[in-house]
DNA sequence: ATGAGTGCAAAAAGTTTGCACCGCT
DNA sequence: AGCGGTGCAAACTTTTTGCACTCAT
């Protein structure tokens, strides 16, 4: 996955930490944040690249501090996550649910290359206003998207490529 | 699932039909067009709406003439149809990826209702122009794109409806 | 004879859930 | 006492695969 700073990319503002704003959300749903979900939390956030309920959990059982989290549990708080708006899925990977940061993070969308999976993230506001047009014709009321493009990434489309693979991921 | 015209719509030409389609691309791979997979494309092509391959395989069982498909030869042919260009996966509804026709039938996306499941389809040939852009700017020979924009449908939306639902498929 | 194709049942793989125990984020 | 939360293992879903047999698009 490879992030691509783009002039004119709409910045996000955030008040609470992710965490925060996790308590803040379960606490509307009459739940707590408790010592596990604060850790699942703060490993999601620690990083801005995209990752499967499987990487999480593989990332959680290599953490030095005692901190332990059940793939159970697991998969319990990527729900809440995603219904607090904390977190989005994006995609489809190696049949895996894909997930991205939803906070503080911008809007955006991916090209993804079917060749090495590559998942190249990228801006455009016409796209957002195109979007909103459409909806407002169909009388729809968009909340969100979600756009991938697939093709063939520039290393990947070189006739002559050192191979750009990493799709076999055992 | 509901299709409009839009004017503008880009049309497609169809010489053959989709099954010819079908055994053409499979003799290009060395297969044969059996007796099962015409079955499969003729029940596939019957119905432009929105499949999975439960629905489909259903569907399959209902046939009065005693022309059966196991569900496994149901899967492996989505699996070459869609190879083949003739189907395309869409989105993913109740944990199943869901297909639609890409044959004979004009490119467009999709707007989801999230209260009702409702799917719109829409064409909008900006759309594909900002596609193709983003992808030159990125090196990346774009082939294809999925956009689902979710929200909610007019239906949906207004405050005192009627009840638009028909998410709770058992 | 040849080799792709099929159906069946079993296996994968990801995700969800029942349940007993835990602990107060 | 109450109740949400966790971990574990079992269950569940969808999809894939091994295999023996079939069939000839």
């Amino acid at each position: 996955m490879s992030f691509e700073d783009v002039p004119g990319l709409p910045s996000v503002e955030i008040t609470l930490s992710p965490a925060d704003r996790f308590r803040e959300y379960l606490a509307t749903q009459g739940m707590r944040l408790t010592q596990e979900r604060a850790t699942i939390v703060e490993e999601v956030f620690a990083s801005h690249e995209h990752f499967d309920a499987d990487q999480l959990v593989l990332r959680l059982s290599q953490r030095t501090d005692g901190r332990r989290v059940s793939r159970s549990t697991v998969y319990r708080a990527l729900t809440w996550l995603e219904n607090a708006g904390l977190l989005r899925k994006v995609a489809r990977n190696n049949d895996r649910d894909v997930y991205e940061l939803d906070y503080g993070y911008p809007a955006h969308d991916h090209l993804i290359c079917k060749r090495c999976g590559d998942m190249i993230e990228f801006y455009n506001p016409e796209l957002a206003a195109i979007i909103e047009e459409v909806g407002r014709t169909h009388g729809f009321r968009v909340e969100g998207h979600r756009l991938e493009v697939k093709g063939l990434c520039s290393a990947c489309s070189r006739p002559n490529r050192k191979s750009h693979r990493k799709l076999d991921m055992i």
